[in-house]
DNA sequence: AGCTCCCGCCAGCCT
DNA sequence: AGGCTGGCGGGAGCT
């Protein structure tokens, strides 16, 4: 089923052509998260979030669930959730790992594999669950699979066990604990696909292949303790084969193979806001300054992802700057404006640009107008 | 061909 | 009743 057209040309030829890869969660993950650390951002509703980025509400709650479980939002009410930003991750990781060595110590003082890690939250659920109604036990059995509950328990598997590579069978086996249904096991991973993309992008993690059988596995390395020892021991592997996502522009609403004329810049008669662009170079930049980040600041005992958390992203930046920075959208698209070697994706990245900016000026006037009645 | 994961259906919950 | 939430698996893109 593969196409034998170079995407990238087939982009070009036709903007509105379907690219999975910038539908990815990774991408939109990023493009959230732009959009919610910024100053005075305080609450983000669902539905301001899925207009902004250009998609479903549906792809918000994947997003927001998965943030959720390691503590950078946390739900105040419907369709509403605060933003703690990324200084709140190390709290919540650590937390998940104290209530994951909490839980193995009861099953086994010895031994911390990976199994053994969510096996015991198997039986704590089922016993708690014993003597409750069938309905009760079904909400449980629900929130049991829920991805939030799922993110943690992936969380936990990097952090309560000896393992370093956790590959996402290995993984799903381990969640599903003793009950191995081929279907249960494809959906399982499935689900972790969708957070291990969360967390790529988040970089907490890092996709890489296992030395042992070549196939695809994921190790922490945005900051860990030893279980054993508790002694911090960052870790960062330099040269990741991670997948490129986000090198072009981001999420637009455009159906799987449909080509929708009207989906690119104008819908509804409204100009779309820009979709700001997460490339490798800004992602490397940003890895350049975390560890910056780091050694400059002694105190501090994790590597942020590429969206540190505000307030520790202005330190090395002038007062004057950091009002500056990322104020609005232009801002952030021209601070962030990738470096494109494809000319085509480079001029298509132009065009959107321009676009813009027509949009600004005549937004502008509207104002100027409206202020004069 | 197997891996990856987007997409949207639809069940359950909430207001 | 209707909107919100999110588990789930089909199936298409990617490698």
């Amino acid at each position: 089923m593969s196409s034998s057209v170079n995407p990238e040309e087939a982009q070009w030829k036709n903007p509105n052509i379907y690219s999975r890869k910038e539908k990815s969660l990774g991408l939109l993950c990023a493009n959230f998260l732009k959009l919610c650390d910024r100053e005075g951002v305080d609450s983000i509703g669902l539905d301001n979030a899925a207009d902004q980025l250009g998609v479903e509400r549906r792809r918000i709650y994947d997003i927001v669930n998965i943030l959720e479980s390691v503590g950078v939002l946390s739900r105040k009410a419907k369709n509403q959730y605060k933003w703690n930003g990324f200084s709140a991750i190390p709290k919540a990781v650590d937390l998940l790992k104290k209530e994951g060595l909490k839980d193995q110590s009861v099953v086994s003082s010895t031994s911390h594999n990976v199994a053994n890690v969510i096996a015991c939250n198997h039986s704590d659920l089922k016993e708690k669950g014993q003597d409750k109604t069938s309905v009760s036990h079904k909400i449980d059995n629900r929130k049991e699979k829920s991805l939030m509950i799922l993110a943690q328990n992936f969380v936990k598997l990097f952090h309560c066990s000896d393992v370093d590579l956790i590959s996402l069978d290995k993984a799903a086996s381990a969640l599903l604990g003793d009950m191995h249904d081929p279907m249960a096991m494809k959906t399982k991973t499935r689900r972790l696909y969708d957070i291990a993309n969360v967390f790529v992008s988040m970089n907490l993690i890092e996709k890489i292949r296992s030395p042992d059988n070549g196939k695809p596995a994921f190790k922490w390395i945005a900051w860990r303790e030893n279980p054993r020892t508790g002694s911090p021991a960052a870790s960062k592997s330099d040269d990741s084969k991670r997948r490129t996502f986000g090198a072009e522009i981001t999420n637009t609403i455009s159906k799987r193979c449909r080509a929708d004329s009207s989906s690119d810049l104008v819908s509804n008669g409204q100009v779309k806001r820009l979709k700001v662009a997460k490339d490798d170079e800004l992602k490397d930049k940003n890895q350049e300054m975390s560890t910056e980040r780091l050694n400059g600041h002694g105190t501090m005992d994790f590597v942020f992802g590429p969206f540190g958390p505000a307030s520790l992203s202005k330190a090395g930046v002038s007062g004057k700057e950091n009002l500056k920075q990322t104020q609005n959208w232009e801002d952030l698209a021209s601070t962030y404006r990738p470096q494109y070697q494809n000319k085509a994706a480079s001029e298509l990245f132009a065009h959107y640009v321009e676009a813009w900016e027509s949009w600004q000026v005549e937004a502008a006037n509207e104002l100027h107008k409206q202020h004069l009645n």
